[in-house]
DNA sequence: ACTAACATGTAAGTAGTTACATGATTGG
DNA sequence: CCAATCATGTAACTACTTACATGTTAGT
């Protein structure tokens, strides 16, 4: 049980998915790709934390709708309890920032352009999940409520937004340096 | 050469250091234990990017000062124009956050409240180290321009700091909601 | 015709962490 | 006396990525 097990028994807490929908889902919070995932899943399924239901398609790939179990769910709660590992971010850009005063302002320029459109798309991305969250609630700011799941989805995507949009204004900053010179 | 033996180059572009002072240096853009960056210099040295001098000293252990070459000076600009890969940003706290709805109200709490306490202290941290470089900087404000290493540490250290400062506000902004109920 | 989405899996490799190993000096 | 700082290294392990493998349907 590694971290990233939590975060699909999070997930599977929810509603029941397939391997296939967690690796989408988990994207955002915790990147990971399917070759990483299904072998945990396999492994979970094993040791009693997950049970699966084979759901035949015809006219897509055949699934495993993965289920948590109530030692999964107790597993959870328990994990909330311990310490907490520090967060861990690793940007490339950050470290290609560092270095920008050995290359020449156009590259620097383009370079920051660059991922200042990326954060900007991430934006509309989260804006929108929040949109959609906001619609699904129909007015009633259930998600406003600790003690629900939307509020848990609600609060990260906040989180996610304004990372996105501090990230935006960081790139503009540097650039507005970048073309003063 | 990894992304991150970019970042020991990018270091040792402005001065030549011990890999002691590299692991120390590079925690804030890109974790990594000395037990990865010690054979990475090795390997780096082998290479033809850096050069070291083994410093003895009677009072602390010896140490070797590596020196960033031509061809590794070369080789950091080269990096700078190829594409930039995804930034990984992985949080467990983000995870714990994702689940909290199953928890308690004063464990929910308590779990904010560390991590608010986490975020200030970092960012009073970088606060300081920006202090630092202004005031090395004696008021002429060199670091406001691209082209000087001053400058590249100047915007990374401001990022830092905001982040920091955008998670503290985050956290006050769930706690405030937890407390409400 | 090709691209994307759906769907799951394994094999091989790289990156990163934890633990082991050593040892002097300084400050509380 | 104990912890922290300085200083470098290896061994074993876990986590994660890239590449290989297969196959259908829907849309451009």
């Amino acid at each position: 049980m590694n971290i990233l097990s939590y975060g699909l028994l999070g997930l599977l807490a929810r509603e029941p998915r397939s391997g296939y929908d967690l690796t989408q889902y988990i994207k955002p919070f915790w990147p990971a790709k399917h070759s990483q995932i299904y072998p945990l899943l396999g492994k979970m399924e094993h040791d009693g934390y997950l049970t699966f239901d084979l759901i035949r398609q015809s006219d897509k790939p055949d699934k495993k709708i993965y289920t948590i179990t109530s030692k999964g769910i107790e597993e959870l709660k328990r994990w909330i309890d311990e310490p907490t590992s520090d967060p861990v971010n690793r940007d490339e850009m950050m470290l290609k920032a560092y270095s920008i005063w050995l290359t020449d302002p156009e590259k620097a320029i383009r370079l920051f352009e660059e991922r200042e459109k990326m954060h900007a798309e991430r934006a509309v991305y989260y804006e929108s999940l929040l949109v959609k969250l906001k619609e699904d609630d129909q007015g009633e700011q259930r998600y406003l409520s600790p003690g629900v799941p939307t509020f848990s989805r609600y609060i990260l995507l906040t989180k996610a937004l304004t990372d996105s949009k501090n990230a935006v204004e960081w790139c503009q900053w540097v650039l507005s340096m970048l073309k003063k010179g």
